[in-house]
DNA sequence: GGTAAATCGTTTGACTACGAATGATTGCGG
DNA sequence: CCGCAATCATTCGTAGTCAAACGATTTACC
């Protein structure tokens, strides 16, 4: 609560800005999509990585299983997932994107604001490589362990101008094990 | 809906796991000091601000109003705020932090989790500086007027354009007057 | 002065989100 | 084969979040 580093405030003001507009982005679709950010982040994970578990879906959005069975109720009320218990494991529910949720999928906006994915890719990709990188030490940091931000120090600068290979981590930067 | 840029896939996880990285610090807040990070924003705010408006209260923290009627419900209900009718214009309620509210703010852990704001105070100044204009950046582009997302396009380098004034906010950002 | 418009706080409804508790089912050890 | 632990999905309670609708009040205009 004394001596804040010039820059906390300042991020943590901007964090609390891209939840709102994202969260309001999210209505604006519900508005024009009947379909809201987290439906639209669920159907388009099923489409992609086939029939997945409702943990197994749950884990790739980033989200609690409990958030996720509410999730998944709205998107089966509308007739676009279908959830079918599996015959070895009872316990296990298989999630399926279903043809109609195809559909929906097919003439749905992109995940991301307009905006944000327009300019975004009107940056140089250099910008761009920073934004993403910046991001990513972000979530590093809040989803470190309580203990240790030490290691952190060592782990080389976030900026990488050199990088004439520009090896980012792949279209999909995979998660920790 | 075609076309995706690499990053935008990213990007957008790692938005959703910053929220999600908030969300679950706000509860771990709540368990061991009862209160939880919006409240916690709101009594700072309270604190440094004076006796603010529901309205005016409602903008420092970018949120929307009913949001701040449901936080301050419950801080009123513990008795760390008090709301008072203005006698000039009844309309308007001012909500101001009590002596109570006044001593859990002083036992109350820092705003930002201590991971990212020591990490971040960690960070040489130069990252710092490339993360916080990153964030500001995506804060732009989200919060754009839904038309024209062309003006970002001469908007150049994203070190150091900062159109429309607020560019970097010395030592403490200064919240609009 | 009286009506219409604007402003302010609040209420309502829907959605997201979490942890904790619950119920069903499986698998392991004795 | 029997019970206990582990696993999986779900339900429950609380909180945060927004837009839209609402009631009370003030201001503006005629």
């Amino acid at each position: 609560m004394v001596e804040h580093s010039s820059f906390d405030l300042w991020i943590f003001r901007s964090l609390r800005r891209i939840m709102r507009a994202v969260d309001i982005h999210s209505r604006q679709l519900a508005a024009e999509f009947m379909i809201t950010g987290p439906q639209l982040l669920c159907l388009q994970t099923l489409h992609e990585d086939g029939p997945l578990t409702t943990s197994a879906l749950a884990k790739l959005i980033h989200v609690s299983s409990s958030t996720t069975v509410g999730i998944l109720d709205r998107l089966e009320g509308k007739g676009w997932i279908l959830r079918e218990r599996s015959g070895h494991d009872r316990r296990i529910v298989l999630v399926r994107i279903t043809a109609t949720g195809e559909a929906v999928l097919a003439g749905a906006p992109s995940l991301l604001q307009d905006r944000l994915a327009t300019g975004l890719r009107a940056l140089p990709e250099q910008e761009q490589l920073a934004i993403a990188q910046s991001l990513e030490r972000i979530v590093d940091l809040l989803e470190m362990p309580r203990r240790d931000v030490a290691p952190l120090l060592e782990a080389g600068p976030i900026i990488d101008t050199h990088a004439g290979g520009r090896e980012f981590p792949s279209p999909i930067p995979e998660k920790e094990p």
